[in-house]
DNA sequence: ACTATGTTTTGTGGTCAGGTCTACG
DNA sequence: CCGTAGACCTGACCACAAAACATAG
């Protein structure tokens, strides 16, 4: 116990040792870079939840706002607090901020938090703190300039922003009108993000890289939705550990879901639903849209990984709320106040 | 690149209908 | 085990301001 290290001033929700920096509403849950890719990488459904900086003051609720005078990104209550019309503060230069989705690599985590300049390799390559500095207005452009296939203009946030239509394997979520510099986007906790990023980026292979090369980007983005919405399984892919992971036919598991997988391997649309009867949504996945390897059987779990997957599904299950957001405040006032027949909204009375 | 204008899409809450669950005889 | 009543849960519905988007100048 002497040994352990003390714990962060926002400890990651699932791993609880690292500096949380990420907020997923879904969850409700604060995650490190390393710990919201392994959750969000479990499947599909889970990529899909919208992942944001947590706000640097509360370090409790998503940021939705970046101050650049304060350098600091902020949720709604504290850039209100913070920012209120009656303070000398409200003359800050603010923007908003947006989310992502999926499963974003090293490259494209980097220009989604405000690093545009700054390359996976440039990442890898600087020594300790130096790509901080870099981003803090340093010497990067040589580096981005040298690895010229690596720059990050490929996928900068614009990329990020798509239609539904798009097969894109993430974007942005509630996105106001973009500013033109997205830089300093990841506040006060540029260090931490930075660190973990470049711990992230070790354990990622730079091959990973093809999918946002320029060459690539655009027909990759063209190609078939199961490979590009996850790159990441590639690299899992070639690490020889599976991207997704079925909950396996725990008997324990059994006694509270309505169905269960008893299939490892399965054949194509065959659907899997996870849930209990506690009014809790299942979770459903469709063998359809699941990558497979081509080797039969090679997606077969392991016992440990069974309870690996086992324990993840139980963690995100146990720390998701499904409590209401509401988005737009001044939506629910309107609502609240209007006319309504049986509970309906009902066409207002207007005067000639 | 920026601004103005027009069009389309989104989000909001109270009520109800219909389905599901639970307890009981 | 079956049928029934009541409790509980869930999604649809509505209008319209605000947000998002598209286009023109």
């Amino acid at each position: 116990m002497s040994a352990e290290a003390p714990k962060p001033a926002r400890p990651c929700d699932y791993c609880g040792h690292s500096t949380a920096v990420l907020y997923c509403r879904a969850d409700s849950a604060k995650l490190c870079f390393s710990c919201d890719r392994e959750v969000h990488s479990t499947n599909q459904l889970f990529s899909k939840h919208t992942r944001t900086l947590l706000c640097d003051a509360c370090d409790d609720s998503p940021a939705t706002i970046l101050c650049s005078t304060d350098t600091s990104v902020l949720c709604q209550n504290c850039d209100w607090e913070k920012h209120n019309p009656a303070l000398s503060d409200s003359l800050h230069q603010r923007r908003p901020l947006e989310g992502f989705t999926g499963c974003p690599s090293v490259s494209e985590l980097l220009s989604v938090v405000g690093f545009g300049d700054l390359s996976k390799k440039s990442l890898l390559s600087s020594p300790q703190g130096s790509a901080a500095d870099g981003f803090l207005g340093c010497e990067i452009e040589g580096l981005s300039d040298f690895f010229v296939w690596d720059a990050p203009s490929v996928v900068t946030l614009d990329d990020l922003i798509c239609s539904s239509a798009s097969s894109h394997s993430f974007q942005a979520m509630e996105v106001p009108p973009l500013p033109k510099n997205r830089k300093a986007a990841c506040g006060r906790h540029r260090e931490e993000i930075l660190s973990q990023l470049r711990e992230l980026a070790k354990s990622e292979p730079l091959d990973l890289e093809q999918y946002v090369q320029p060459g690539n980007l655009s027909s990759a983005f063209e190609r078939d939705v199961e490979v590009d919405i996850y790159p990441y399984h590639e690299w899992h892919r070639e690490r020889s550990e599976p991207m997704y992971q079925v909950v396996p036919p725990d008997p324990s598991l059994r006694t509270c879901t309505e169905e269960v997988p008893v299939k490892q391997s399965t054949s194509v649309g065959e659907t899997h639903t996870f849930g209990d009867k506690g009014g809790n949504p299942s979770i459903s996945l469709n063998s359809e849209t699941l990558p497979t390897t081509p080797k039969a059987g090679a997606c077969e779990l392991t016992s440990q990984e069974r309870d690996s997957a086992l324990l993840r599904y139980k963690q995100k299950k146990k720390t998701r709320r499904y409590d209401k957001h509401i988005r737009y405040e001044s939506r629910k006032v309107r609502a609240e106040s209007r006319v309504r027949v049986k509970g309906r909204f009902a066409k207002m009375e207007r005067e000639h």
